[in-house]
DNA sequence: TATGAATGAGCATTCATTCAT
DNA sequence: TATGAATGAATGCTCATTCAT
């Protein structure tokens, strides 16, 4: 995953210095450990200062607020994952449907980092009270189908576009979905191989199989 | 989906007197509404009790500690869900194919539900720090899968226990997946009626497609 | 001082049982020690709390924020004021001059007690930035002020409303202004008696005294 | 009102550099500014240092401690009151009477100026358990008084110094009590004008009426 | 059973002060 | 001089839990 952007952040004050931002880095990152590790809704300031080897203050001192400090620690770790998406298009294959495969590969291979399979489920929970984390989510998820959605089109050039985003809609809520079983720790890892398998052939068919998408109609939104 | 069991409830006591496993049910049903609107980890017994009408005092008689009720709050939720399983397999349609089908379609159409699409992330989320959530939400599973398996066994003969396996395990994952785009008050929402379409072509032609799944090999749990 | 009025008091929740209105008194009777000690905004839960030999949670099961508390004691305080004003009506003396003297000599002597020496700046400097404050000081003149137009009246019916008014005025800012000089402890609290009695030749002379009075122009409010 | 004097201010440091002393004054002026804005226990470091467009840290290098700048403030704002007294005997009217009309004029007017109405008040409160400001306050008074006395003394030269003193006691007290009356944005500023009107009446009447007077007894301090 | 009362730990936040640069 | 950084104490408040009645 990429690096956090710092240039962006903070709240509470824009600072050239290096030993504010080398701070700050160092806040995000313990604030990131507890996240991963307890749940966003456990975080505290005491637990994150604790882990940054700071006092609590100075934590203030960064961040007027918690929530302040949770929206940069949400857009840190959701802009790395954008940043995913935008730089792997460029990933190999020779033909479209071997990217499109090669793409599917690469986000279920994901899930089974400790991060992503804590962290995405969290992020599902914290949408559905925070207003803030939906619009987050909402616009990484826009990325990854539209990544998904350019392939899909260069697939298979017939399909209209509301059959390209259904597409990449199935597909992106499909590969979501194995986070709970085949994540790492989760009960079904070991499967991560096959489902992968199971995924490509089941999505690539879809590309081509025509009864299963509707012709032209009622999708909105 | 089914009432909730009370027979096998409560931590501090067990009764035989109706008046108790009422007013059981009672805060029972408060502390999903709480948990519904606010989330597993902002529940608090103040707020249950008021929602419930009763005092703290009177909570705390019934459950000795909040993590008591919010495992039963959890066995009761679950429980729910795994009665409507099985009793879903003897929903309809003449053949195998048919009555596959119509449990995708089930499936789908629960997501949604305001509860369903609220309260799954929450487990999902719960489950990576609480043993006992993992334990409740697998054994949900299993059973989920388990009927999945058996339709999907009926409907292609040939399958070997893997592939079923296999086949019930992204079929499952994929409609879970579902839940954070097309559930209640989701982005896509009004993509529902599609993506049951894509997901019962695509499921069903992965019956019969040899190519997708894996000899016999690597599955394990 | 006439004694406290809990009927009408607190915030949080009201209460028939005797130990939870005992407790109520002891706050408010703490918190008025720590008024008088250390001023309005240097009262913190934690020395009420002290004081009172309570646990600041169990300050706070009574008055769920530390406004409320302070507008109870604000209450509690002035309402005994506005009692003892209503009462000293009836207070002696055989012609309606005398009674006005009486009551002038009642009020300037209530300078001299610590209390009362204490509270009142107290008061005017939070009105200054606190409407609540402000509110209930205004009531409080409000009767103190009509209490003496009563009696100024009744010595002079020849005068117009509005010079009562003027007068009743004059009189209680004149007194008021008594309390940084010869209240208790202050520079010149010595002078107390000579204060009364200079005021109310004053204020008796100022009753037939028709060119300090205008006829009966511009006062508004 | 005259401008404060900064030759002999500053706790941390005395500087001969006009840059340290523009700067103080700056310091000072945005103190006095949250000071009639929020009250004297409202202040912070912070919200002076903001206002006056500094940093806190440099805040602190001018003056050592929160108290010492407080200090310094109460120092300028009394002394330039007294600066006002002392250059406002000199002011107009033929007469001795008529010069004690005028000053007694002036003290009200000036009652009725944001600043004065909601400094004093907190000046007082803070006498209260300060004592620093009860050295201040008093001095100032002492010098009011003396103002005072001088014009009394003048009008009547019967008076014995003991009458002259209980006069000027009465007069500053009597008017120093119409502030949270008549000042500035209080419920009877209207009555301004006939505050004045009555005031002048009042109190010279009170200098040619002997029986208003203690022969010559009890004062002290 | 049910309630009001009470506790003590924990929380986010504010603030005066100190310090290195 | 002036700043950013850092500290630690204090503050108002929430909460799960306990207890006497």
């Amino acid at each position: 995953m990429s690096s956090p952007d710092l240039k962006h952040s903070r709240r509470a004050k824009a600072t050239p210095y290096d030993k504010g931002n080398m701070r700050l880095k160092l806040i995000l990152d313990a604030a990131k450990e507890v996240f991963i590790d307890q749940g966003y809704n456990r975080i505290t300031l005491r637990n994150i200062a604790q882990k940054a080897g700071i006092t609590v203050g100075n934590l203030n001192y960064y961040y007027k607020t918690k929530e302040d400090l949770l929206r940069d620690l949400l857009d840190m770790i959701l802009k790395s994952y954008v940043d995913d998406f935008e730089r792997v298009i460029a990933v190999g294959g020779e033909t479209p449907i071997e990217r499109f495969e090669s793409l599917v590969r690469y986000l279920i291979d994901d899930l089974n980092t400790t991060e992503t399979t804590k962290f995405f489920p969290e992020l599902w929970a914290l949408s559905n009270h925070d207003e803030y984390a939906t619009q987050l989510m909402k616009r990484m998820y826009d990325v990854e189908r539209e990544v998904l959605a350019g392939l899909i089109k260069e697939a298979n050039t017939k399909l209209t576009s509301d059959q390209v985003d259904q597409i990449a809609l199935f597909v992106s809520s499909s590969i979501e979905g194995m986070t709970m079983f085949v994540g790492s720790n989760k009960s079904h890892e070991g499967s991560l191989e096959s489902m992968k398998q199971i995924a490509c052939r089941c999505f690539v068919n879809l590309l081509f199989d025509r009864s299963a998408l509707t012709a032209e109609n009622e999708q909105q939104n």
